[in-house]
DNA sequence: CCGAAGCCCACCGTTACGTCA
DNA sequence: CGTGACGTAACGGTGGGCTTC
């Protein structure tokens, strides 16, 4: 395997793709993030209730074309998903400790215990009224098998494939879109990690390199130093030793100002000090960034 | 045509539940 | 039996695209 074969993998990783979004607001965007977070505060009002009032969930509030959708939480589950799955997304988060001390841990967990066993489909309602704490659906291997294989099609949803497999899934659409959701940052996160081993052996490997340019370059050095010495004292001063290396960016220049002379005229060619180009890895050698 | 407002969706970081060693 | 680690469902916040007015 050669350096270009590991180095050139034209790798694109996300970290500095975050960059803009996260850490760059210019003002356009925060006044309309103003106006939006207004907007928001509105439409989810209901989501800073407790949770034991009749508030509708969040799908209902915020997404009113899968109004319907969300119904499904009412209807019949099938398996292990059964009565779990209607819970979830209707208590709110920050306050389900609170309202789990509230319950008093035992009664509840007698509950919940029960309906397990029972497995009893338990409607929108009866959950809100007891304040349910958050419950976590654990998808059964057919639900899990079904969801992997359109995710092999397709990592993303139209509403329409989405509520198809909610209800082949016997889901509720937004279980669905959040599966897939946390399905593609799995593979991101995969991906992500593959990139990172690619990029450690391409920095290896790079040291590698540079090792062995260095060494050249030394046995170069003095090469030129003992083929010049009978020529020594014909010379003019500082001919000799005109080659000298860049210490913040380590290019071989030549002396008389060639570093930063603008010109560039005054630069060893690099093709003249071996087969590869002189290629310094940022990660590295910080400092090659300023040249 | 332009801008504001609203809606929808994907992504990100985080939280919390369930399971297992 | 208690506990910490781990996987992952669920959540809230954010930004961008699109549509409507």
């Amino acid at each position: 395997m050669g350096f270009d074969d590991i180095c050139n993998t034209g790798l694109g990783l996300g970290i500095y793709r975050q960059l803009p979004q996260n850490g760059h607001i210019h003002q356009d965007h925060h006044q309309h993030q103003q106006q939006k977070m207004k907007k928001k505060q509105i439409l989810k009002y209901d989501h800073s209730l407790p949770s034991l009032t009749l508030g509708p969930s969040e799908d209902h509030a915020m997404k009113s074309a899968t109004k319907a959708d969300d119904h499904i939480a009412g209807k019949v589950y099938g398996d292990q998903a059964s009565s779990i799955s209607a819970l979830s997304s209707f208590s709110n988060s920050s306050s389900v400790k609170k309202e789990r001390e509230a319950i008093g841990g035992e009664e509840e967990d007698q509950e919940l215990e029960l309906e397990r066993v029972s497995n009893s489909r338990v409607s929108d309602e009866d959950y809100e009224d007891q304040g349910s704490p958050r419950k976590k659906l654990r998808l059964n291997k057919a639900q899990f098998a079904t969801l992997e294989d359109s995710f092999k099609e397709h990592s993303t949803l139209t509403p329409k494939q989405k509520q198809g497999l909610a209800e082949k899934l016997n889901l509720r659409p937004r279980q669905v879109e959040v599966w897939f959701q946390n399905r593609r940052a799995r593979t991101k996160l995969k991906q992500t990690e593959v990139d990172c081993e690619l990029l450690k052996k391409c920095c290896e490997t790079l040291t590698e390199e540079n090792k062995r340019l260095q060494k050249e370059l030394q046995e170069l050095k003095s090469l030129k130093v003992a083929a010049a010495a009978p020529l020594f004292m014909e010379m003019p001063a500082g001919a000799v030793t005109s080659l000298t290396m860049c210490p913040s960016c380590e290019r071989i220049c030549s002396g008389g100002g060639g570093v930063g002379s603008g010109d560039g005229s005054s630069t060893v060619p690099f093709s003249t000090l071996g087969p590869k180009p002189h290629f310094f890895n940022p990660f590295t050698h910080p400092s090659a960034a300023s040249c």
